[in-house]
DNA sequence: TCTCCTATACTCTCAATGAGAGTATGAGAA
DNA sequence: TTCTCATACTCTCATTGAGAGTATAGGAGA
């Protein structure tokens, strides 16, 4: 019961409580599938999340039950409401990238050329990957059948910008294998194409 | 002394000692400047990571001073580079994204529109803050100061994919602006336009 | 009808991590 | 001479992630 004050994980699960009631549960459904893309979070810590909301006076919660199983359903409060949109107010981070992959490439020259192929293929894959979870989501938002109202503008900010990232990955990746191609057996012996150099600091200057 | 099994932390720390011996100021310092850009760490955790390199064999210690200041200063191993071999031979994890701003967006209908106008130009602003270190370690490295080889190949996979993210962040930032510019007071009216739909839609189709 | 298997619906614990306060010296500028 | 910033760490605490563990519901197939 970690009463201190609400984070942003707080918040997001308030804003899918502001969608609609809803047990934890669904809740952890819907952050796996689509919130998780852009703020990924512990299944156990979103858990928590509801309990801090009902402590707050952000949320209720409504004790249902499925034949002899429990259900917790939590439902947004109008201080909830106004609590959210006081977050939606202040500054908000900026995107924090984690990618090992690229941290591998970044040390390529100590392994082999195999190895630094094996990881941009990975990359590749990865991007497909989320590439179909983004064309299921898309699915659901265009049927209505997703948490979103019907269409409503703000999540397509979103889809665009994850849309955009995915092909990024992907084009990045069939750009990486490409180069590593001409490397020699061993990437330590690897020299950096001037022109591809320059072709960089070209796409930088904006 | 947290003795158990080296992680991707440690690998990034025993690459950046195979690029030369330093001390974990400089490593700190490394992370911060360009490593941190695809694998953020705390700072006291990358204190903790050479001894543990030690502990395991990968590095040795060298006791030094400034004047009466104690320093310590960290070198690889042969055993540690063969870690690090196998390292990169292993598969990673693809990106990670973890972004706040686009958060707020997907619940942007639970607030003003000009909470959502400054949220996205406040991305915009990230985007030109990265991009100007960008340009820096771009120098760095196009004049041999930073930790890497000379114009070795294997950062320019780096450098490349974190360019084209930080301007897929400004020209996404530019593109939300423009769309929320058109929504109407109230941002819970705002419905998606079709043809941006069909837009995004179209690329995601490759 | 019975048996799986998967979905629903959680709780609990532990190790890892982030954040930041705290300490101290060196080096160079004002 | 003093100040400020860079160097060089240590320590602690609350948060978090990861995953094991528990149990019922519901539908598919034998």
């Amino acid at each position: 019961m970690s009463s201190t004050s609400a984070t942003s994980t707080s918040f997001a699960v308030l804003g899918l409580l502001a969608l609609g009631p809803g047990s934890t549960y669904e809740l952890t459904q819907q952050v796996q599938r689509s919130l998780g893309r852009m703020w990924p979070r512990a299944t156990s810590r979103l858990y928590e999340e509801p309990k801090k909301l009902v402590a707050l006076g952000w949320a209720t919660a409504t004790a249902e039950s499925v034949g002899r199983r429990p259900r917790t359903v939590y439902t947004i409060t109008a201080e909830g409401r106004a609590a959210l949109a006081r977050w939606l107010a202040e500054p908000a981070q900026g995107p924090v990238l984690e990618f090992e992959q690229l941290l591998k490439l970044v040390f390529a020259d100590q392994g082999s050329r195999d190895d630094a192929l094996r990881t941009v293929a990975a990359a590749r894959a990865w991007a497909e990957q989320a590439n179909v979870g983004n064309l299921v989501a898309a699915r659901e938002y265009a049927s209505g059948k997703g948490p979103q109202q019907h269409r409503a503008a703000p999540p397509l900010l979103a889809g665009a910008f994850l849309t955009d990232f995915y092909a990024l990955v992907a084009r990045w990746a069939d750009w990486a294998a490409e180069q590593i191609e001409t490397w020699p057996d061993d990437p330590a012996d690897a020299v950096a194409d001037p022109a591809e150099f320059e072709a960089i600091a070209r796409r930088a200057d904006w």
